[in-house]
DNA sequence: AGAGATACTGACATTAATGTATGTAATTAA
DNA sequence: TTAATTACATACATTAATGTCAGTATCTCT
């Protein structure tokens, strides 16, 4: 039989987590009340009452909510650069293996990620590169990379680590904008949006396909 | 002479402003607030100090902290949309007249903008459509005064509809998305990153002139 | 010039958030 | 089994923001 001489509650024993689980389940609480209800809603309390914690346990794998909310950029920006990394690391042709355009939209839209990166851009962004990470190292690492393939391949103009580059870019820099503001930048409304927006995806990767074929003479993999 | 009965200050008489003025005057301090130190540096006290007000001057305009932020996120959906309607409401042939892109990227740049959109967003976004302005009707009357452009003239298939709405989709996508993290997209440090940023921006326009091209038949103005 | 309307202020009330201090209980190792 | 470590809780302190109120000063209209 437990014994019933704790301080708190008294029927449900305490739940001791490791510190890796503890800081995900409360990163992982405190980004969806980002995504569902904006920047106001990020209190310790309410995420604290989420995971099933007392809010000073929040300080104290945190030190700070200023230290949360670093911790929560921070894994943003890993979460998105990874993710083009992962894709530039793959095959880098844009017509093969995976959807360039549809990998990013669902990596924007998981989990509320547009609204988390939107987040960090407003909260002073790459100014304030913070900890471990430098996002701006890891996005120059890919572009090394791309840069040393192209410059592998015969008959690789310069222009074509630019190509690749800017479609990257603007591959996410649309579908983060897309995630934001895609809702009032369609004028079709209720059931049909969603085909929409996949239509829009889908001719986004032709443009850019198209554009690409029209740079490169042969269509050889990257 | 200034008599000095007055309990305030006493040296510097009180301004008195218009109604529309002073909230002008405070939505400027709000945005730039919002755009240089994020969500949080929205605080009445600092607002106040800025304008050179007092805070419970600003309640007396917008009845409270929120309906300050519903009326920055109206306005900054209002100055989207009206963008967009000029520019549609100009000629529709995108190589002619004013660069697409560009005046986005200024838009989106200008009083940082695009994270004050971002910050709407965040906040609710389409969801909750406050007070007298409805974006999405906006953006709906917009569409539909292409549609009527576009099938008054000779020859054009259903597709030139949605190609137009998706450029306009794209470029602004693109340019709020290139706004918020363009910087860490690009692989070029310091001096050439403006050049770079401008050449992205020439790039895209050219993307979507190559696709209209290839889906329009002739060159004609709409 | 006088009167009404209202933009505006200073002082205060209230609420609500973060952060601190101290103790408890679960886990791990000796 | 005991001891050390630390994740976690309760209660409290503190700060800091929004919001209220009563009065003042400036504008407009007659």
């Amino acid at each position: 039989m437990p014994k019933a001489l704790d301080t708190h509650g008294g029927s449900v024993p305490r739940r001791r987590r490791s510190p890796e689980v503890a800081r995900k389940e409360i990163l992982d609480a405190a980004q969806q009340r980002l995504a569902e209800g904006g920047p106001d809603a990020i209190r310790l309390q309410d995420i604290a009452a989420d995971v099933g914690i007392s809010h000073p346990t929040i300080l104290h794998h945190f030190g700070s909510r200023n230290g949360l909310l670093v911790a929560l950029d921070d894994r943003a920006i890993r979460a998105l650069t990874e993710d083009v990394e992962a894709m530039m690391r793959g095959p880098v042709d844009l017509s093969s293996g995976v959807n360039l355009v549809e990998r990013l939209a669902e990596t924007m839209n998981q989990q509320g990620l547009a609204r988390l990166i939107a987040f960090w851009a407003m909260r002073g962004g790459s100014a304030q590169a913070p900890g471990d990470v430098n996002p701006a190292a890891l996005v120059e690492d890919v572009s090394n990379l791309i840069a040393d393939r192209l410059s592998a391949t015969a008959g690789s103009a310069p222009n074509d680590t630019e190509f690749v580059s800017f479609s990257v870019r603007l591959a996410v820099t649309a579908m983060l904008g897309d995630a934001l503001i895609g809702d009032i930048m369609s004028p079709v409304k209720g059931e049909q949006r969603a085909d929409e927006r996949t239509r829009f995806r889908r001719w986004l990767l032709e443009i850019l396909l198209a554009g690409r074929s029209a740079t490169l003479s042969t269509d050889r993999d990257l």
